[in-house]
Parts: C-alpha cells; sequence; structure tokens
RNA sequence: GGUCCGUUCGUCUAGGGGUUAGGACGUAUCCCUUUCACGGAUGAAACACGGGUUCGAUUCCCGUACGGACUACCA
C-alpha cells in the first residue's frame, strides 16, 4: 500500500430527514479533527436510502450547517470527489449486485413476507410476552429462498412479487470488534436478527449501503454515535461475507447527548422545554410551517459552540477550556473520550460565548451592530458603533444583547425610575446638575475622562459627595438605575445631546 | 422483556492501589465599584451499592442497582 492509501479517510454520513441535530454537528466534528489531524479526508456522504423521510431542503440545511461551525470537506456531496456521486440515492444501482453476490454465496436469502404479515406475527408474540425476530430458527418457518423450492423463487420473482434480500446470520458465532473508544465488544450471533439488506422498492438498507460505501470510498474509519453501536457486529459479518475484511475501517463509536434533565437522548422536545437550541442552524419545517431555534440565530458564535461541542465528551486532559478549532485539531484523540454519554449544559454554552464575544474586536463586533442598528431604524456611525461594542462587549453573553438596555443612547428617557426621582433628586443635586449643563459645553472634547473631572470638580466645589450625584444622573440621562458606565455612555451620547437631557430634566423636575 | 454499553461534586470532567480526590460551569458569601454587570477572593458540593483480591481500594475482579442505546423493508 502507498502512504497515500494509508491516510485515513472518514465521512459524515447524515440522512436527509430534517435539520441536523446538534449531536450529529459533533460526530461530523470529531471526524474533521481526526482527518485534519492526520492529513486524512473528510468526505460528507447523503444517506436517503429511505424515500418515504425525505424533506427537502435538508440537505442543504447540512452543507450550511457545517460550513458555518467551520467544517471543511475535502470530498462528497456538494464539493465533488473522485467517488461520485455521494447521495447513496444516486448511487442505487450499486447496491443490488453486492446483495445477489451474498445470495450466490449462500449469505443472504429473498424474503418474501410483507411487512404487514411481519408486523402481525410481531404483534401477536407481543401479548404473549415474547419478541419476534427473523433469525436462523423462524427463518425456516417463513416465506423465503430457503424454505420454498427454487423454481417458486425464481416463478416468484419472475412474477414480479416483491421481495427483500435478508442477511444469513450464522445461529452460533461469537462476533468481536475493537472499538478504538470502548475497546473489544462481543455480541453472539443469535443475538441479531437477519437484518434486511435489499428493500422491496430496489433500494438498499443503510446497513448495506452503509458498508458497500464505507469500501468502496475506502473509509478507513467509522466516527460515530453510540446508537450505532448495536449494529456494528452486523456489520463487521458483512464486510467479511463481501470478502473485505482486511480493509474493513476501524469503528470508534462516540457517547450519546442526552438530555439536560431527566433522562434520555437530547430531543427537540428539550430544545421547546428549556428554551435553548438543539439545532446548528434555525429551521423551519416545509410542511407546518414551524420554526426551531438555531445556535446561531441565538446569538451563538460558531467558535464557541464547536468549543462547548468538542468538550461533551472529549476533554484535553490539562486545564485548559478555550481551543480554537487548530487548537482542537492538535489536541484531540479516541484515548480522551468519554464512554458515558454527555447532559446537554446549555449553560456552559452561554459560558464558552461569553468568553468568546469578549475576546472580539470592536471593530468586529461594531460589523455586527450595524446593520442590527439599522435594522431597528437607528443609524449611527461606524465610531459609535465600536464605542458601544466597547462599551458593551464585557457585559453580555449574546451580540444582540448590546442592543438591550441601550436604548437610551439613541433616544431620551421618557420618565424617570420613580424609586429615585423624586426621592434623591434633592435640591442639592439639581444645583450640581444645574451647574454641570452650564459648563459641559465649555469643555472642549466631550470624553469619559473629561466629563468625569468636570463633575468632579463640580461636586468637591460644591461639597457634595460624588456618590450621591452618580445615581440620580444616571437616572436623568438614561431613564434607569442600571446600565454600562456612565462616563462612558455620556462619550457616546455626545455633549449636546447630555446638555439637552439636562435641561429637559431640570425643566421636568424643578 | 432481551442484547450491548456505561456509572467521580447539580452539570462537564481530571485522576488513579496509599491524594487535603483537582479543574470548569452553575451556586453561596465577601471584595472591587456611581448602578447593573465584569473582575477578584473564599466556601458548600462527588468516587452508586455489596462482595472479593490486597497490608491497603474510589482505582483491579465479580455481582447488584441505576442509567442509556438498540431491538423496522428508519437511518
Amino acid at each position: 500500500m502507498s502512504p497515500q492509501n494509508t491516510r485515513p479517510r472518514v465521512r459524515f454520513a447524515p440522512s436527509p430527514t430534517g435539520p441536523l441535530h446538534i449531536g450529529g454537528v459533533r460526530t461530523a466534528l470529531y471526524n474533521y479533527l481526526f482527518a485534519r489531524q492526520t492529513g486524512g479526508t473528510m468526505i460528507l456522504r447523503i444517506e436517503d436510502t429511505d424515500q418515504t423521510r425525505f424533506v427537502p431542503g435538508a440537505e442543504a440545511y447540512i452543507l450550511e450547517a457545517l460550513k458555518w461551525v467551520g467544517i471543511e470537506l475535502d470530498e462528497g456531496q456538494g464539493v465533488g470527489g473522485p467517488h461520485e456521486p455521494y447521495r447513496q440515492s444516486e448511487r442505487k444501482a450499486m447496491y443490488s449486485q453486492y446483495a445477489e453476490q451474498l445470495v450466490t454465496a449462500g449469505k443472504a436469502y429473498y424474503a418474501f413476507d410483507t411487512s404487514e404479515q411481519l408486523d402481525a406475527m410481531r404483534q401477536q408474540l407481543e401479548g404473549q410476552g415474547t419478541a419476534f425476530q427473523y433469525n436462523a430458527i423462524t427463518r425456516l418457518k417463513l416465506n423465503n429462498s430457503l424454505t420454498l423450492p427454487q423454481e417458486g423463487v425464481t416463478a416468484k420473482i419472475a412474477a414480479g412479487e416483491p421481495y427483500v434480500i435478508r442477511l444469513k446470520v450464522p445461529a452460533k458465532e461469537e462476533i468481536r470488534l475493537n472499538d478504538l473508544i470502548r475497546g473489544w465488544v462481543h455480541v453472539h450471533s443469535s443475538q441479531i436478527d437477519d437484518k434486511v439488506l435489499m428493500k422491496s422498492d430496489g433500494m438498499p438498507t443503510y446497513h448495506l449501503a452503509n458498508v458497500v460505501d464505507d469500501h468502496l470510498m475506502g473509509i478507513t474509519h467509522v466516527i460515530s454515535g453510540e446508537e450505532w453501536l448495536p449494529s456494528a457486529p452486523l456489520h463487521v459479518l458483512l464486510y467479511r461475507y463481501l470478502g473485505w475484511e482486511s480493509t474493513m475501517p476501524r469503528f470508534a463509536h462516540l457517547p450519546l447527548l442526552l438530555k439536560p434533565d431527566g433522562n434520555g437522548k437530547l430531543s427537540k422536545r428539550d430544545a421547546d422545554l428549556g428554551g435553548f437550541p438543539v439545532f446548528p442552524l434555525q429551521w423551519t419545517d416545509p410542511e407546518t410551517g414551524t420554526v426551531a431555534r438555531g445556535f446561531r440565530e441565538e446569538g451563538y458564535l460558531s467558535d464557541a459552540t464547536v468549543n462547548f461541542l468538542a468538550f461533551l465528551g472529549w476533554n484535553p486532559g490539562t486545564e485548559q477550556e478555550l481551543f480554537s478549532m487548530d487548537e482542537l485539531i492538535q489536541s484531540f484523540s479516541f484515548e480522551r473520550i468519554s464512554k458515558s454519554g454527555a447532559k446537554f449544559d446549555i449553560q456552559k454554552a452561554q459560558w464558552f460565548n461569553q468568553q468568546y464575544l469578549r475576546q472580539q474586536s470592536d471593530e468586529a463586533l461594531a460589523a455586527y451592530l450595524l446593520p442590527a442598528l439599522e435594522a431597528k431604524g437607528i443609524g449611527v456611525t461606524p465610531q459609535k458603533a465600536v464605542g458601544i461594542a466597547r462599551l458593551m462587549k464585557d457585559r453580555v453573553t449574546f451580540p444582540q444583547e448590546m442592543l438591550t438596555g441601550t436604548e437610551f443612547l439613541f433616544v431620551p428617557p421618557a420618565g424617570y425610575d420613580p424609586a429615585v426621582i423624586p426621592s434623591k433628586w434633592t435640591p442639592e443635586i439639581a444645583l450640581v446638575l444645574a451647574a454641570y449643563k452650564d459648563e459641559l459645553p465649555s469643555v472642549e472634547n466631550l470624553n469619559a475622562d473629561t466629563a468625569k473631572a468636570l463633575l468632579h470638580s463640580i461636586t468637591e466645589r460644591q461639597g457634595v459627595k460624588m456618590g450621591k450625584v452618580m445615581q440620580p444622573l444616571r437616572v436623568v440621562l438614561t431613564g434607569g438605575t442600571t446600565g454600562p458606565d456612565l462616563m462612558l455612555s455620556m462619550e457616546l451620547m455626545g455633549k449636546e445631546e447630555v446638555i439637552g437631557r439636562l435641561e429637559l430634566a431640570l425643566n421636568r423636575l424643578s
């Protein structure tokens, strides 16, 4: 094998059945980190073999979501490559030959039982407290090419009777696989049922398509969620029977993302309950029009989202928590992925976001603020937007929060907080602020420092404590009692505006 | 029900035969401060249980309990 061929090839293989779940994003991320770290290839394959569950727009959503979090594809749907097509529905013709190969080798068989018949059997047995399995024992009593005479089988097929191809799972065999995260996993073949490989509509099932495509595309490592662990032994069997065991990929089964409270897998319902997103991007259901919130739209920065997701089930073993994508690529390893599921804690995500937000430059945040303000019908200069970013960024978790509680920067207060005014609006304070108003025009360059210096000199001269003045001043200028640094706020409002508001207050309150 | 996988503070986790069991989020108190935040300091908070093995087990083994995944002609 040339060195070229030994370089890892990994794939992310979602189904376009709706918006990509955030857990799927993490799976894609781990694939990507591994690919980049090893100089390998990251592939996107669309597993759309179930035509009944196809959702328009889902594939575009997947592409956009991956792009948003910064996962670059080397090959696959959307970017092309040597193994096109990358949509399984378009590869339909490739699969049946392998299923037939298995039938010829005696490792698979045709089955004519309809889903209705099987469902009925399941129901009936369930009533008796046992589960039905299509397996080494029951297959002998069912309607398939193992029980039917050869002529009957060919006749049925020739007559166009619908059939599936099932894997003939051995009755007694120990199947082992060495998972990169879990170590050796043993499963007895008697526990595996005769899985359908080819459906009656001519499409392969996930199991066949997955194994065939992974082999054909030279996949070396299958990194996927723990929900696939139970079917991994089946896939081992498939690789073996297809004669591909020597080049079978390594498996790595990731721990699941769990509900924040209670039990179970993280689901869309949790998002509605907890008021947080479980999808990377906002998604509007094409049928119902229901909108599901997205991390991006909620104000999560993609770097923060990536960092947060990477740490759900993995850690570097050091005390560093803030990792850029490049650092994650450097540090990633399968050994440091934990085995147990991780509860989804949105507060940690918010903390990451806060950290990344303040790493942003004022200019970068201003670039966000300008259009957002414009949408609100507020026009500001770029310099003022930079000022707002500087004023607010250490105080908020999400960019949009820079605009809540800062209306006062653009609009004079309609009224004053009654808890402060009039009780703290004493004649003494009124005198100080009147003097402030009168002397402000002489300040050449009003900024936080000069504004503060002038107020200081006046309070000192009049023998009033600064602390007594600040609260009334804030209320008079902003209407409220809490908010960002007042001196900086005055700088942003501008001298004329401050004077105007003081004048207005003195008139209103005297 | 069956099979498989798992179990360290509320949460994410580090650690590992002898430790004051470490960090982060959250939380509490205090400090800073013109307010609210930010920031700083300090605190509360965990090895599921029972048996082994061992001088010694939270760490290794076995059970039990609990949790999760899977159990479709869905992926």
